[in-house]
DNA sequence: GCCAACGTTGGC
DNA sequence: GCCAACGTTGGC
């Protein structure tokens, strides 16, 4: 199984929404890096969802409830279903996140504008226990 | 409000 | 095919 970290501004979509929500469909997703990854999920995967904004924190947790299928009327880009797991105990910060070096490597700190990024088996596991407080 | 990073567009 | 100009994202 994978691991992703999806980000999104609070004010455009946020984790409250998608509780309520119960799933949704992850699309507008229109940069090439990012397509790449949604094209590599698979149902299953699991994916931290992070603010960006004024929030900058990881706040819960997702799984890919569906792979991807085409996202606009020309099949060039990609969307996936995803659905809520449990939000994160204590939501982890960008500051957080940058002052664990252990996390120093994440994609999404090295390359901040990248929507859907990878996240190794060590990273998930260093930033969940962060989330434990 | 500013700026860095990065992607895209368009002229040549 | 190159590169300057411009737009967007997102952190500070």
């Amino acid at each position: 199984m994978a691991y992703w970290l999806m980000k999104s501004e609070p004010e455009a979509y946020s984790w409250e929404q998608l509780v309520k929500d119960g799933s949704t469909e992850w699309d507008g997703v229109r940069n090439n890096a990012a397509r790449l990854h949604l094209k590599a999920m698979v149902p299953g995967d699991q994916a931290l969802f992070y603010h960006s904004g004024d929030a900058r924190a990881v706040v819960g947790i997702m799984e890919i409830s569906r792979g991807p299928q085409a996202d606009g009327a020309d099949g060039q880009w990609v969307s996936v279903q995803v659905k809520p797991v449990a939000p994160l105990a204590k939501p982890v910060t960008l500051k957080e996140m940058k002052a664990e070096p252990r996390l120093a490597e994440m994609q999404m700190i090295r390359q901040s504008r990248l929507s859907v990024s990878p996240v190794t088996d060590a990273e998930w596991a260093v930033l969940t226990g962060l989330a434990k407080g």
